[in-house]
DNA sequence: CCGCGGGCCTGAGAGC
DNA sequence: TGCTCTCAGGCCCGCG
């Protein structure tokens, strides 16, 4: 499900009510996510205080007082959802409803403050995973990770470096995590469309020939900066499932360009949207704009 | 090292 | 209704 809008909507979420606020309980319903959670890994966090939640790419980072960091992963299903305070939850209202315990609510997360967070993951794709914080930027699942998109390292210069050697294509290489951080299916084709530059074009045609970065990369930065911004104002997309933490639907995807809309016209010319497949995975784009 | 395809899971929706 | 098939916002792993 999310990319980096939507799990920067699920952390602005969490952070009022986790930041602050001691874990006092850990119920692990399903511990077999992505990967087993460890076996003690109630009681590493229980008693912790949460003094930071972050993001890196698209995982939550809890910052905690023990000195561990907890990295948490939606995968493709996986979403969060808070009960304010569990003692004055009433029938009907919307957290006590989304609060009963589901078959897919796997770890619950009981706050100092009375708050109640659950993570809901039907397929399992998600992960938990408690690192020393210390450890943290060796950890094998962050030490490849590429810049943030929206932090300053983040420029033309940089990607044309990263995509110079590159014989794929370039939305394989915006895919890429080690190229850059969070982007993901529907990100990567709406960049591509706004920078009006073809999914199927080799990577390396954004970089002149000593690697450095030519009008194409500026674009493109531009374009994943721009989307990525505007899809975070509008609290990401909702295809399915995703939810801010407070039950609100994101909206981006009434702003969807190309992004599951194969058949419909394009906005800016007079051609029509293709999908396409590219490593397994739906491409949406404009033949007629997008070169 | 690089790039690709398979696999992990469940559920929604289309087509018959 | 109900079955079968395809597809889904991600990413690790093994293969050539």
């Amino acid at each position: 499900m999310p990319e980096l809008p939507e799990v920067e909507t699920v952390r602005r979420g969490l952070a009022p009510v986790m930041e602050g606020a001691k874990i006092i309980k850990v119920e692990v319903r399903r511990g077999d996510l992505r990967w087993p959670l460890v076996k003690d890994f109630a009681k590493r966090i229980t008693g912790a205080k949460v003094d930071g939640l972050g993001r890196r790419a698209k995982y939550l980072v809890a910052d905690l007082s023990t000195g561990d960091v907890l990295l948490m992963h939606l995968g493709m299903s996986g979403s969060f959802h808070i009960i304010q305070d569990t003692k004055t939850a009433r029938p009907g209202d919307f957290h006590h409803e989304r609060g009963k315990i589901g078959a897919h609510d796997h770890v619950v997360f009981h706050m100092s403050n009375g708050a109640t967070v659950t993570f809901n993951d039907p397929r399992r794709f998600g992960s938990m995973k408690l690192v020393k914080r210390s450890e943290m930027d060796q950890d094998p699942l962050m030490k490849a990770i590429g810049p943030e998109p929206l932090g300053n390292a983040f420029d033309a210069a940089m990607l044309a470096k990263a995509c110079a050697n590159k014989k794929t294509s370039l939305k394989a290489a915006l895919l890429d995590q080690r190229v850059v951080a969070g982007l993901g299916n529907i990100y990567v084709c709406e960049a591509l469309y706004h920078s009006h530059l073809s999914p199927k074009r080799q990577a390396s045609t954004i970089a002149d020939r000593k690697g450095g970065p030519n009008e194409r990369a500026v674009l493109l930065v531009d374009a994943i900066k721009a989307v990525l911004h505007d899809a975070i104002k509008a609290g990401g997309s909702s295809l399915r499932d995703h939810r801010q933490a407070d039950g609100t639907l994101g909206y981006f995807q009434h702003n969807f360009s190309v992004y599951d809309r194969e058949g419909e016209k394009c906005p800016n010319c007079k051609g029509t949207i293709k999908r396409i497949v590219q490593s397994g995975r739906s491409t949406f784009y404009c033949p007629s704009c997008q070169k």
